[in-house]
DNA sequence: TAACCAATCTGGTCTATACCAGTTTAAATC
DNA sequence: GATTTAAACTGGTATAGACCAGATTGGTTA
């Protein structure tokens, strides 16, 4: 219990990280200097660095080390903002990266959403979003190119809730959300230049239009630590 | 990358599971079983099963052995369902257990969103609710007694929401709700058998009266694997 | 039959050590 | 000064072994 090593280490970050004295985003030493520094062997360390990552407290970067984690972004699926703006609000900078885009035919869970005949072209879009240079936001979705026509040629790097607003008058309105604490799968893992097996948040989401339809499905990944879900339910 | 031990151990797991070879509930081979088996340490068996914790496919029992993950019951907190209607509804068989009951004093925070002075007595809940004998959440709130006057005198394993309906004609209606995928603090982790500091779902719900009231603060910590949340937004 | 107890089994924690694969750094070279 | 290259450093993976504490089991005793 409290007195196990890795326990004790554990309360010792956590508050050197409590009272700022290892701010956010910094680098914790070594493992094998903190090892060397408490007379622990690396198994040890890990377990209690693997547990603080958990709380969230700290986060890996691969073979580079062990950093801060920085404060979570407040997410408001409700309020209906764009990544771009909710990030920017909360004092951060926000950054988005395309990793791949092309039209593909719909499969049939995605086809029956949209009202539209099974293999009929969707656009798919893979992307990276950034908040304050870290990556934490793998984004997959399928966009209904029937009700956005010609979208496929638009730069979408950018928001695409200010892209349909401006080019298409389209806003989002209503959405269906899915949340799942979880391991992020490797493919996504990789992508956030994260182990695979590390815990993540994976939300899936509908958007309608005003009218009923299916304007996009979503599949985001998010680094566990990177966000808080903050929804109001009224009736 | 998929060369390694403990990801193809992994993958072998995730088949028998996924096979249904391993049925829900049903036991792992002990760690040195399956190191022996595979010709591996602990160490690396560890791992695996560790990775296949996070991504929800088995959980453990402290000192007593791995087993696969039953599965998740979805919550739906717009539809107002309480806990027994939306676990029996799945098919599932819910429990609760009362751990603590007592009034004490509203400390600032809780005051403020009831509206009442600080240190008026507020009913403060603790309470642990199965899914077919398996502990996934254990539930720590605040509960407006002025609203609720004599609550504390009932059954308080029962659901809130029926009691509520059946004794003081009040409804759930608006609530607020905060989720964050981080690990479980060491009380709760405690109190739901697991060793602390892994994964888990913490959700704060601030549950109001039809007239706007605060009714009842919640503070709950799920097993991460045991529940996904599902939610509509309509505006 | 019921209660107890000891052996055994389980995961939990920990030491010591090794090699690998990317990253960073600093020296050597152009 | 800019570029290349090699060494040093980082976390990632893995072996082998040890002891602990709670859970289970089966036999012994009352």
């Amino acid at each position: 219990m409290s007195t196990h090593h890795y326990y004790q280490l554990q309360g010792y970050f956590r508050e050197l990280i409590e009272l700022k004295t290892l701010k956010s985003g910094s680098k914790l030493p070594s493992e094998r200097e903190i090892g060397e520094q408490f007379k622990l062997t690396r198994v040890t360390v890990r377990q209690a660095l693997q547990n603080l990552e958990a709380e969230g407290l700290i986060y890996r970067q691969n073979r580079k080390g062990w950093f801060v984690t920085p404060p979570a972004v407040v997410y408001n699926p409700s309020s209906h903002l764009s990544f771009n703006l909710y990030v920017t609000e909360q004092g951060f900078v926000p950054h988005t990266e395309k990793l791949m885009q092309q039209i593909e035919p719909a499969n049939a869970y995605i086809a029956q959403l949209m009202n539209i005949p099974e293999h009929a072209p969707v656009l798919y879009l893979h992307r990276r979003r950034y908040i304050n240079q870290r990556p934490v936001l793998i984004e997959k979705m399928y966009i209904n190119t029937r009700l956005l026509p010609g979208i496929e040629k638009e730069d979408l790097t950018q928001s695409l809730s200010q892209l349909l607003k401006n080019n298409y008058q389209r806003e989002y309105r209503d959405m269906d959300l899915v949340f799942k604490s979880t391991s992020l799968p490797s493919s996504a893992a990789d992508d956030l230049g994260i182990s695979a097996g590390q815990p993540g948040l994976h939300i899936e989401r509908i958007n309608y239009t005003a009218d009923k339809q299916v304007l996009e499905v979503d599949y985001e990944f998010w680094r566990h630590d990177a966000v808080t879900i903050n929804i109001a339910i009224r009736d």
